[in-house]
DNA sequence: TTGATTAATTGTACCGGTACAATTATAGTA
DNA sequence: TACTATAATTGTACCGGTACAATTAATCAA
């Protein structure tokens, strides 16, 4: 793990151990400089990332402040790691409806930027939180990224094993965001009623090297989903 | 302005000019150097500020990519600076239903972090784009840091006139989402239906100081709100 | 006490450098 | 040709420094 990480890391424990909240101050960069022993430029460095993250800002000639947001229950959109990381002591339970290899079709294709002669794993599940029904989702993930998935594999988290054991990690990805009406088989798998409001977020996710390896649409149960987007001003 | 943003900026329309796509190639990091006459260090920066904004992403050991999302039609969710900025060659208006000064409400109170004797500006507007309608919006901004708006002012762009006539910057804001079904009010001021689908957003706008001055409530029409979000990686 | 002026504090911009890791190109080998 | 080992390319981590702008604290005058 790389230093400016670690600081980032233990500077948020520090938070949280000593239930620091919204306008607490933090110690003064020097003195994490000493701290920490490393230049100021790596601190500084930590201090950018927890400040995008929206766990901190800085406010020059003042100090470095604790930035929380006060609304429990709403998940942070960038769950770029699956949801898993984002939930805090809830539990995350999957049904697995369906994972296998297929073509895709061509719109996957288009998004995935593959043909349709390129196999692709499908995965189909419902995704539960604390047993209540959270969302639907249907993703399709490169085999030549992905070489096998399972049904244990999926029920857990796939970005999980996606990373530790295959390596892959993931660059950036794109969301894309819309609100509409349920049909008949999202409404039975969400438990609700056809044409009842839902969320719908389709995903593409791309490697570092800026390929796309996992295209996903994700509906979600209306009544159980809120979302949280901390953003930094202007041009940050 | 400063120079890594003045940098960022000379970047970012080169690509347009020269109508890169996703994928293509920018000039080496030295290059960059040179032609901008400034340190390495520097247009790192202009480079990370791109990044974020997802307008590239950089590979090491092979160079500096443009990162494009293809999908006409969504909206950046980052409007920090309201939508003006977002809309390319749409057209936005508004009709002004109301601009007065009163007193908040306890939970108006609360999100802005002030007391319910405080004067706020209450602003309620339909927008629309394209003459389509958009959103519905009711907000509330701190007197004490917006001390005078009026119906031309609101009509336009508000943030736009707090920044550039009354200098204040934002710092950073919560947003936070939520899908439901529209009431009788919201149902007229749309166009739609009671009970029709609705993507809500509340977002509260703090200073640099990170105090909250302006908290806002949206309440999109479904068929015509279309969001993308572009993250970066784990760590970002 | 109040208000203005000055000084101390504290983060940010920018420089220029070394070392290194990931990628890509090249040369060498079978 | 195809595969491997090596070298060149290119961005990232980290150091340590100077100058400066924004905030806050201290000082002084009214």
């Amino acid at each position: 793990m790389l230093k400016y990480q670690q600081i980032a890391a233990e500077i948020e424990q520090y938070i949280t151990n000593q239930d620091l909240k919204q306008g607490d101050k933090l110690p003064v960069l020097e003195q994490l400089m000493s701290q920490y022993s490393v230049s100021k430029s790596t601190v500084t460095k930590a201090l950018e990332l927890l400040e995008r993250r929206g766990v901190i800002f800085q406010l020059r000639g003042s100090g470095i402040f604790v930035r929380r947001h006060n609304r429990p229950g709403y998940m942070s959109l960038f769950s770029t790691q699956g949801f898993k990381s984002n939930l805090g002591d809830r539990v995350l339970t999957s049904d697995v409806l369906d994972v296998s290899v297929t073509k895709p079709s061509e719109d996957v294709a288009e998004n995935l930027g593959i043909g349709v002669s390129d196999d692709v794993y499908r995965v189909e599940r419902v995704r539960y939180v604390d047993g209540e029904v959270f969302c639907y989702e249907v993703s399709y993930y490169l085999k030549a990224i992905v070489p096998y998935l399972n049904r244990e594999i999926v029920a857990d988290s796939i970005f999980d094993y996606v990373q530790s054991a295959l390596g892959v990690t993931i660059g950036f990805s794109d969301m894309y965001m819309q609100v509409g009406r349920l049909n008949k088989t999202e409404a039975g798998y969400l438990g609700l009623q056809t044409d009842d409001p839902t969320l719908r977020i389709e995903t593409i996710f791309h490697l570092t090297n800026g390929k796309p390896f996992d295209y996903s649409r994700i509906t979600y149960h209306y009544e159980h989903s809120q979302f949280v987007v901390q953003a930094n001003g202007p041009y940050m």
